[in-house]
DNA sequence: CCTCCACAGGAAGCGCAGGAGT
DNA sequence: ACTCCTGCGCTTCCTGTGGAGG
């Protein structure tokens, strides 16, 4: 009697999953539907159809907060037009580009040019041979539309859409647009009044999502993510609920179904239970926390750990509220950056001026990571009332982690 | 009331790196 | 290869605000 024998993945294979394609439920994950911002892709693809009437198209500037579906909106819109152009050729083109990675107006540009001739390679070619090529092939006649994701991690904006939008003056054929991109709402007031101008022509807001959005954003995904009837609806409508009180973000709502169903295959449930995606909640918040976090420059970081370490030491103020006394993790800004000096020095790090860890507290506000509140009345004249914005404990392992791991 | 303290945030300026012009 | 220019990160200085205390 012969018997067969198994390969030994085979099992792993065949090992239960509540998952059909977990792709579907990850972030990057590009859906063909978008609900709730039908408005947003009306206006934008109108706004750049005018590139097939042979006209330059507007320069649109899209704000929102993480988790608003700026970037796949977009991504949406130019998938689109790339499968009408391949219909029905037009002398028109487009690059996507996230500054994150490429955040500067040479790397931008190149790029670019690299989308656009994708045989060639430029890498090595002056800033100006870069930017005649790009013109050269805008002046063939072709509409180019550029779309720039976080474009406010862009060193030298305001260099970059001065040369673009000279550009346009100098061709005599063609034209390049842009789509600007950013979750940061305040960084339209670092810009010159030039750049604003042109790069702001048309702004378009993305609202955070309400629970009962992101319930059909997920239902949607859940369906062709998931097994039939693997998902229970306590699990999506938690998951929703997370999301839109922390911050409408549907990123945020569809990593925790993620790491719920991981959790679930790990113990070999055949559901996803509210429980999985309570447990998830933690891990996702860490996640999140760990990747702003970890890009945050050193002295930003060194100013975040002293606040973490002096809540997570309970030295916060005391103070009243309506339901007594309370202790509240509360501190002047003053008594952060004796701290803060006091952390720089033991580690051997420079220390910077007060008035540039003014600056640091103000960005880490930006970020969410500091909640900061002008005193008013009652303490030492105008001062900031600064408290954590996350998990002290946490915050205080990552960075401990970042500051001191080598 | 005046002065001092503790702080906010604007303005000017400084050293540096890196890109452009020659 | 060299200067010149410019933007960036930062310090220094300064004016303003408002409570605390003499």
């Amino acid at each position: 009697m012969q018997q067969v024998q198994e390969n030994i993945f085979q099992k792993h294979l065949e090992k239960g999953t509540v998952f059909l394609d977990r792709n579907i439920i990850t972030p990057h994950y590009l859906p063909s539907m978008l609900p709730f911002r039908e408005k947003q892709i009306e206006l934008i693809s109108s706004g750049l159809a005018s590139v097939l009437h042979g006209k330059k198209a507007n320069n649109f500037f899209l704000y929102g907060k993480v988790g608003t579906g700026k970037t796949v909106t977009v991504k949406h819109v130019l998938n689109q037009l790339q499968e009408f152009i391949d219909k029905s050729p037009a002398m028109v083109d487009f690059a996507y580009v996230n500054c994150r990675n490429y955040n500067t107006k040479y790397k931008i540009l190149l790029k670019a040019l690299g989308k656009f001739y994708p045989k060639k390679d430029f890498i090595g070619y002056s800033s100006a041979f870069v930017y005649e090529q790009l013109l050269n092939y805008a002046n063939e006649g072709r509409h180019l539309i550029i779309a720039l994701d976080e474009v406010d991690k862009i060193r030298d904006l305001n260099e970059l859409i001065y040369s673009l939008t000279r550009a346009n003056d100098e061709l005599s054929l063609g034209s390049i647009s842009l789509v600007g991109i950013s979750n940061n709402l305040f960084f339209k007031d670092r810009l010159d009044a030039r750049t604003k101008s042109a790069l702001l022509e048309k702004e378009l807001v993305f609202p955070p999502y309400n629970a009962e959005e992101l319930k059909t954003i997920l239902n949607e995904r859940v369906a062709r993510a998931f097994r039939p009837g693997s998902v229970s609806s306590s699990a999506i409508n938690l998951a929703a609920a997370i999301a839109a009180q922390e911050s409408g973000d549907a990123r945020t709502a569809i990593m925790l179904l993620l790491r719920a169903g991981e959790e679930a295959d790990k113990m070999d449930f055949s559901e996803v239970s509210d429980v999985l995606v309570r447990k998830a909640k933690s891990s996702v918040e860490e996640e999140v926390i760990l990747n702003v976090v970890c890009t945050l420059p050193k002295q930003q970081q060194l100013v975040l750990y002293a606040v973490s370490l002096l809540t997570d030491q309970g030295k916060g103020l005391q103070r009243i509220t309506s339901m007594g006394h309370e202790q509240e993790a509360v501190f002047f800004s003053g008594d952060i950056y004796n701290e803060y000096k006091r952390i720089s020095l033991s580690l051997g790090e420079t220390v910077v001026s007060s008035r540039w860890f003014r600056e640091y507290v103000n960005e880490l506000d930006t970020y969410g990571l500091l909640l900061t509140t002008a005193s008013g009345k009652g303490v030492r004249g105008t001062t900031t009332l600064i408290k954590l914005g996350f998990d002290a404990k946490k915050l205080r392992v990552v960075l401990e982690k970042e500051l001191m791991g080598e």
